[in-house]
DNA sequence: AACTGACCAAAATAACAATTCGGTCAGTTC
DNA sequence: GAACTGACCGAATTGTTATTTTGGTCAGTT
């Protein structure tokens, strides 16, 4: 197997790598399927041996992105904790992920100053792949009483966007916070909320 | 005093007016002076006689806006009242007021679809007087009791922010609320926190 | 059979011409 | 002579055409 890889390397994967790094680092328009050929150290016309078109590798790197996502999500989530607990912990390593989040980052700032449809779309991919994703995570700690019950896509959905607040969006309107403050005031204002108990 | 108005209108109003008629329907970018000098009446060069350039016709169209919200506010309030009922009483009153929205809703689309610098800039002025507004009217509250106590600015931050995500933002992601689905949820987000108590 | 890279059409970009628009000011009006 | 006007100007935008780049193919090599 390992004298196999050696000698057939697998092109795929080497594809997969290239082409994520060129996207986290130039965006979806930037990126050339001729670059990422030569990054990947294959002919281009290899690349459309795996991926029909430069829209589905993309789409294939936004899946890789998500699944980790998801897979960081489920190995911190310990069931037995209270829902916040897990909810802290899987930010904390989320947050964690900087470099993971360079794609992310790299193409907000691509939708904001191009305004590239596919960049659009991607994001508006993940944000959904997100909030579905929170939302069927919602129901159990509802159904426990651990948290007010409510529709669980519109919650996952505000969760989402203060925690954008909180983060990359707005930057210019209040400093940058660690990741610790964003944690904090992130408890505060989506799971505590404004009113004296 | 009436008969003088007759003989020499306020040209400065005509031109305020129909600048602000004309930005509200093409936004910015598409206001051109030649046009708001006709719909206005006047020649072009009256327009300069009271405004230095577009920029400043346009800034005062923006601040006639926030003093007009201002307004809105202050008339609404009544320190009796418990906060959170004001503060629903308010955005009541301000939901309603979708044409005084044009303006708004158009910059963001400008904004969106052109990227137009000044329309941004606009934009950003107007959520900041409104951040500085809310802001100013927390700490009382705070000292009260009524809420609980955090850094103001931020907190009015994220108020703006939950309340443009129930509202223009994101309305391709969630079926777009009511008027009073979105007090509803902005009560339940906001302000109550997903906390059970 | 797996892989390559020269090749092609379409799309993006650059270069340039034509038009529009913010701003000025000489001249008109009252 | 103060208030006002609109023809006029240069800068910026838009429309047009020439040039280059890039996604995708496929005959040929390994």
């Amino acid at each position: 197997m390992t004298l196999m890889e050696r000698r057939t390397p697998d092109r795929r994967k080497q594809v997969i790598e290239a082409a994520s790094r060129s996207f986290a680092a130039f965006g979806y328009k930037a990126t050339t399927m001729d670059q990422v050929a030569k990054a990947a150290g294959v002919g281009k016309g290899t690349i459309y041996t795996f991926f029909a078109n430069k829209e589905e590798l993309f789409e294939e790197i936004l899946k890789d992105l998500i699944r980790e996502l998801r897979a960081v999500a489920e190995e911190t989530v310990d069931h037995s904790l209270p829902f916040a607990d897990n909810l802290m912990q899987v930010l904390q390593r989320v947050l964690g992920y900087r470099d993971r989040h360079a794609l992310i980052v790299k193409l907000s700032q691509e939708v904001r100053d191009l305004g590239t449809p596919m960049a659009k779309e991607g994001l508006e991919t993940v944000e959904r792949s997100i909030i579905a994703y929170i939302a069927g995570h919602l129901r159990e700690p509802m159904d426990k009483g651990e948290i007010q019950r409510a529709d669980p896509t519109l919650t996952a959905y505000m969760m989402l966007k203060m925690y954008l607040a909180l983060t990359s969006e707005g930057s210019h309107l209040h400093e940058p916070l660690s990741a610790e403050e964003v944690l904090t005031n992130f408890r505060f204002y989506c799971i505590e909320g404004l009113a004296v108990r």
